[in-house]
DNA sequence: ACCAAATTGCGACAAATTTGCAAAACAAAA
DNA sequence: TTTTGTTTTGCAAATTTGTCGCAATTTGGT
């Protein structure tokens, strides 16, 4: 219930703390959909130094908090599946916006069997579907 | 079999043309797997201007020429399936060498309905598997 | 509250990307 | 092939993006 709880823990497992400009950081990114370093950068400001949110993102990322995707052909970071539930994206070319896709048991399987029958070990994958969305079809 | 002719064909379809610099660019292109933008601004230099080669692959991004791809959290363009077989990438997260998975035709299937089941159009997507590869296991 | 360690903000930088514009290349038509 | 109007290019400057060192601040542990 508490999303804080399971950041301070991700973060005290590895020596870092739950500051206040992570926390603003993180606070970014509740609730959202991905967003650019650049949106994220000019919503701390004031709060929080541009380095700093370049900083954080890069420790979010390594400690697994946050994901950094490629939606309509541009990063964007969103909160990894430790606090959303995993998902896929569908960026509409037309509208510009992304969508969530509900993950497919039976698709990430395939995926990863397709790596492992050429003999690598597959860890993880991003897939992003593009097309039009049912309002710009 | 004359990889320009599709080229031409698909400039001259959105009134552009094929000049000098853009052939010089989709010839960086050719046969190579994909590369980052400055890999292709060093390989163009004293042939193709910078801002060049950025107008260049933004319009061939645009007309569908090239993809953009994102590879071990680099952005690397390569040519589109209309001159190169579709296939997926895998990104060893060790070594940090990518290679390219063989498409299946189940797996795209599969793909293509699930952006479908929701009431997307889905045109194409971009899939990239990491882990480690062969050799670094 | 105090100390040692971690983290931040603040320049200053370096690298990457974009832009305006005059010159050059181009396509179309005569 | 020459003219004419349009597109595209190269150049240089400007902007944006990302990085770095370091002193000042904040943090967690006593």
């Amino acid at each position: 219930m508490d999303p804080y709880k399971d950041l301070k823990a991700l973060l005290t497992k590895n020596r870092a703390s739950l500051t206040k400009p992570r926390q603003k950081v993180f606070d970014l990114l509740m609730g959202q959909s991905p967003q650019t370093m650049q949106v994220l950068v000019k919503r701390a400001e004031g709060k929080v130094d541009r380095a700093t949110v370049y900083r954080t993102l890069e420790l979010f990322e390594r400690l697994g908090i946050v994901n950094r995707l490629n939606i309509g052909w541009k990063y964007k970071y969103e909160l990894s599946d430790i606090f959303l539930e995993h998902h896929h994206h569908f960026y509409c070319s037309n509208c510009g916006k992304s969508y969530d896709l509900p993950a497919n048991p039976m698709l990430e399987t395939m995926v990863d069997s397709v790596a492992a029958k050429e003999g690598f070990s597959p860890r993880g994958h991003q897939l992003e579907i593009y097309g039009h969305c049912p309002n710009c079809r």
